[in-house]
DNA sequence: AAGAAACGTTGTCCTGGCTCAAACTCTGAA
DNA sequence: TTCAGAGTTTGAGCCAGGACAACGTTTCTT
């Protein structure tokens, strides 16, 4: 029906072992949208209706508090899929998800999901460890949140950044989507005063660039040292 | 081969929807084990070569930091699964399962994970539904740890072993497993002695009842209130 | 072009809760 | 019954980082 091509999904784990004729018939069976910055493609709470993939960009997994604090969960980077809670036996969604910047996505109502378990041999495997690599991230932010001094956290929440959906520029890695201060404050538990600082700091050592929602590490392995111990 | 009771699988949701025979061929596989306080099950970064089913008991949870901090990443009720990150694409375990007071498990080998998803209906979507159980709660601690302040997270974390592994007594409910002020700061990020003062406060004020590695609450109700507003 | 909104920086103050220290109380082992 | 180890309590001091405040800068809107 669309005109997606078999190339964007014969990369991505869960489809990979899928051949041509397969990954037609799933793109096929796909509704495609362009999503702007700060547009939400699902909000928290809402009948879980649809599953998705990302292929460009980055989304931004959100939950709110009672109290009204807003805290970034996890990022999602292009090739993964989200808002597979139907699939973890969920019928309304957990958190919102927003663009983080431009993105492209696929979506299918959740009524196919058992149909592309039983027909699609090792969709169904392969999307599991995409989970446990998700379980094992939150696993971490917690030992993180729980031990950890505001400083490393936010060093870890940058490299973070730069691993799942980092680019290499000529003087260092780029975070690839718009990112303010305020963002950095909502995945670390810590104010965008206090980020602000840091991020000055670090400027000031060289450790990285940044500009207003862009930031580019010049020295990650100076990043890593920052994230593990002190000063 | 051993004598175990249909009944211990039947009321458990990844097991419910299976008849006896096929419940029977499954505690035919079981290895049953007893484990005593503090005894490991299994190992942070072991091979993951089998999963299990808390039959009896509680099971904590624990990750060690590289600075040696040790932390609770979740408990273990009677009738869940765990052990299951073969499931979920690991090839070893990504953190340490100890028995938080005695307790009694079932194990199977990991090769049998494929057979029970492919010959038992509904174990897989069952188990999924636990595994999205146990993403729901580490979400909420990340963004418990990130908000809250030091008096609502502790009291978090009582509710949640309350709701868990509470046991109704005359005078309140009960938490049913051995745990100290230490353990308590390890599930919250803090440490022993702001617990310590935290219990002290609420015993005097008739929330709670504690002894030594035993606790009672008296107001539930008032443990929600100061849960989520502080004062 | 002007105003508003979003984003970022920096300063000052103040407190929650961590650190260090010491003592007390159970429990179990020998 | 004594001792060692595990668990708990309480005190005193200190500082990382949150709260509040004000201002600068860039971007968007009209």
């Amino acid at each position: 029906m669309n005109q997606l091509d078999e190339s964007l999904l014969s990369a991505i784990p869960p489809f990979r072992r899928l051949d041509r004729a397969q990954i037609r018939e799933i793109l096929d069976l796909a509704t495609p949208a362009r999503f702007d910055e700060r547009q939400a493609i699902f909000e928290e709470g809402a009948e879980a209706s649809r599953f998705y993939l990302l292929l460009d960009g980055v989304i931004r997994v959100i939950r709110t508090t009672p109290g009204g604090d807003q805290i970034i969960v996890l990022h999602i980077a292009a090739g993964q899929l989200f808002g597979i809670a139907p699939a973890l036996g969920h019928d309304t969604y957990p958190a919102t998800a927003t663009a983080a910047g431009e993105c492209l996505v696929l979506g299918w109502p959740v009524r196919l999901w058992p149909t592309f378990v039983e027909k699609y041999q090792g969709f169904a495997t392969e999307t599991y460890k995409v989970v446990g690599e998700r379980i094992d991230e939150m696993n971490n932010r917690i030992v993180e949140l729980a031990t950890q001094a505001v400083e490393q956290r936010v060093a870890c929440a940058l490299l973070r950044m730069l691993n799942q959906t980092g680019k290499k520029v000529d003087n260092g890695i780029e975070i690839t989507f718009p990112i303010t201060r305020a963002n950095i404050s909502e995945m670390t538990g810590t104010t965008l005063h206090t980020v602000s600082r840091l991020l000055s700091a670090w400027e000031k050592q060289g450790i990285l660039e940044s500009a207003r929602r862009h930031i580019v590490v010049t020295d990650p392995h100076r990043l890593v040292q920052l994230s593990t111990s002190a000063a």
